[in-house]
DNA sequence: CAGCATCCACTGTGATACTG
DNA sequence: CAGTATCACAGTGGATGCTG
């Protein structure tokens, strides 16, 4: 896989220095500034922080197969039988349970054909469509960061056995 | 917030017709066929699609408060009383384990001063601010898609009560 | 083929109490 | 202040068997 660089990642050096003074133009310019101040908003807009858009995306994403679901669905739409076996160590049970969720989000859409025996059919809607940017970063991220967070890990471990 | 733009978002309208033909040029150039792409060499290095790069990041990344915190540090490190404030209902035994986690991944450092009573500061390192690049695409995201969302579950949830 | 129902184990999460 | 330890619980995920 060659995809693995860091381009579009706006690092900055000021990033941890930026105070609440210079926020009205460095915040929008900056990943920190804008999360930082994204952040601050929610918690107005939001009584509790449980309910604030990060959530209602990431309790999505984070699960074990969501993604991988949107991910496989990317290239093209996929019968039942056909996604079941593109995720090898998948559940019949979690599989048909994730389909209805990115379904009921709005993500994916259901199509059936009434054939005997029937086939259904799984596709990524328009909006489905537009997550595929954004995944896109962030699994370049996961892809060239993954051996640097695996040996952190390692260091860390062997601290504490050390 | 001002910052709900679809901006950045790569949406064309050749996604789910891509061939495997074509895949030399345009697979790289869209979102659906570098992800889709992807997951075929990820289905190849890894045995197990459990232990791919996916879920090294988002296992982290799905969980309750992972990414709340990292946000929380995007602005200046904070010290542990102050996470605590910021995130109003977080317990301590989560603030505490999931700082420990993100230390682990070598996402944030912890710094403590040995003072009377001791302060510990936590503040991202260098690997994790540069997550906040790809963070930022996908916060916008949700921020920019929840309605969208939100108004999909309520039609899904509908057309069953119906 | 696609999917539902049931039972069960594990893990994540939280409340509470205690400590250097 | 910044934790650690213990207990309890709910949600997530998996195995199996059945159905239109």
């Amino acid at each position: 896989m060659g995809h693995g660089n860091s381009e579009g990642t706006t690092l900055r050096s000021d990033v941890g220095a930026a105070t609440a003074a210079d926020a009205g133009f460095t915040a929008a310019a900056t990943p920190a500034g804008e999360l930082s101040a994204g952040m601050t908003a929610w918690k107005q807009r939001y009584p509790d922080l449980a309910a604030c858009p990060i959530r209602t995306v990431l309790d999505r994403l984070g699960d074990k197969w969501s993604t991988l679901i949107v991910i496989t669905l990317a290239g093209r739409p996929h019968r039942f039988g056909e996604l079941r076996r593109a995720l090898p160590d998948i559940s019949q049970r979690m599989l048909t349970q994730t389909l209805r969720e990115l379904q009921r989000d709005g993500l994916i859409g259901r199509t059936v054909f009434p054939t005997t025996p029937p086939s259904v059919e799984y596709a990524l809607t328009p909006l489905g469509t537009t997550l595929l940017g954004p995944l896109r970063e962030l699994v370049r991220w996961a892809d060239a960061n993954q051996p640097a967070v695996e040996e952190a890990r390692r260091a860390f471990d062997g601290r504490l056995a050390a």
